[in-house]
DNA sequence: ATTTCAATCTTGACAGCGCTAAGATAAATG
DNA sequence: CATTTATCTTAGCGCTGTCAAGATTGAAAT
């Protein structure tokens, strides 16, 4: 009754998602086909129609999947830290460092208008959890201001920014088109974290 | 034998890029398509094919005019003011402002996989010309240094990533999703520009 | 003024897309 | 073994980008 294999795919709803992230990979997000993510997979064209509602629900799954890792790579990044500043600076080298090493979970996460389609949801709640985790993480290291306090919004905007920026501008190409690609990624991700975020 | 007139539109060419822009506006990019621009303009589907080589063309010269309009913006915004430090916040106030003002456009530009397809062209050549601006900009500020310093190339890259990641995630909608939004955008602005570029 | 001609647009068609309805098949259950 | 339920396939709709062929037009040439 619950998740009992299918007479083709051990689990197609995983086959599609990863297959699909293969593709964008190759192609680019938006030569992302439906149709051609059932033929990677070996199935027929209506055949994801049964674990998704459609192609913006695949996408979402994607992006939900990606949220997720980029969460568990705050934790992680923010444990091998002692002092709350430390773990400030590792959770936005986390952040950039999710968009290089899985650059089709990101482009996906990054694109609400694919996945967050009707209804009253405006964008991802696992996006909003992993906010969260950037905002304490700046929270803490101030820990005689009010979360709500003005510095803190400012300076939770600033680390916002400075890595989102940052990856967009890297994955997308603009960077390596400019004088600044002449530099490697080490640099510039030194560069980004130099100037403080405060 | 030159640009006369079709027997329909006086310039064909401009219609569908304004009305192409139109759609972007009310729907978002990926719903842009060939046929709808064609209808609201009134033609056939095949008409724009005189004009543009096909749909990612007529993308490119949406971008390219937009890229000419922020290259436009920047030079107003350096001509209000007197320092190079002013010149250069001014800039990039007017890097997001052309984000907010003209976000279809601002949506196509930042999106070169839509209009960069093939061949050798990896950017805009335009939109390389507004970086430079960018570039100068912070040069300017620092008369007694070389252009190629390290520190020129970070301030260069911190304005750029600030005013980028800022208008991306603002139009996107992931700020106004998070605690964030609740502040207005001039707040929000204040709050970017107040920490120091350099 | 008529002819000619190149620029511009239309019609019609093709393959590929997202999506749905109806039917087939395999696995789980009785 | 029979039945039921989950999963997949086939067939088809209206949409898309693109192209080939033909029609229409304004202007240049005579």
């Amino acid at each position: 009754m619950a998740k009992a294999r299918g007479y083709h795919h051990g689990s197609l709803r995983r086959a599609l998602i990863e297959t699909g992230l293969a593709l964008i990979s190759e192609k680019g997000v938006s030569a992302f086909t439906l149709r051609e993510v059932a033929k990677c997979a070996g199935v027929s064209t209506a055949a994801p129609y049964y674990h998704f509602k459609n192609k913006a629900e695949l996408l979402e799954g994607m992006a939900a999947e990606g949220w997720r890792m980029m969460g568990e790579g705050f934790e992680a990044a923010a444990a091998a830290e002692e002092t709350p500043m430390a773990k400030l600076i590792a959770i936005g080298g986390a952040y950039v460092n999710f968009a290089l090493e899985h650059t089709p979970y990101f482009r996906v996460m990054s694109r609400p208008d694919l996945y967050c389609t009707e209804e009253g949801m405006e964008y991802s709640d696992i996006g909003l959890d992993v906010f969260a985790m950037l905002e304490s993480a700046v929270a803490n290291c101030f820990p005689e201001k009010e979360s709500d306090d003005p510095f803190i919004q400012e300076t939770v905007l600033n680390a916002w920014v400075r890595v989102h920026g940052f990856s967009t501008l890297w994955i997308d190409g603009p960077i390596k088109a400019t004088s600044l690609g002449k530099l490697g990624i080490e640099e510039l991700m030194k560069m980004l974290f130099k100037t403080p975020v405060f």
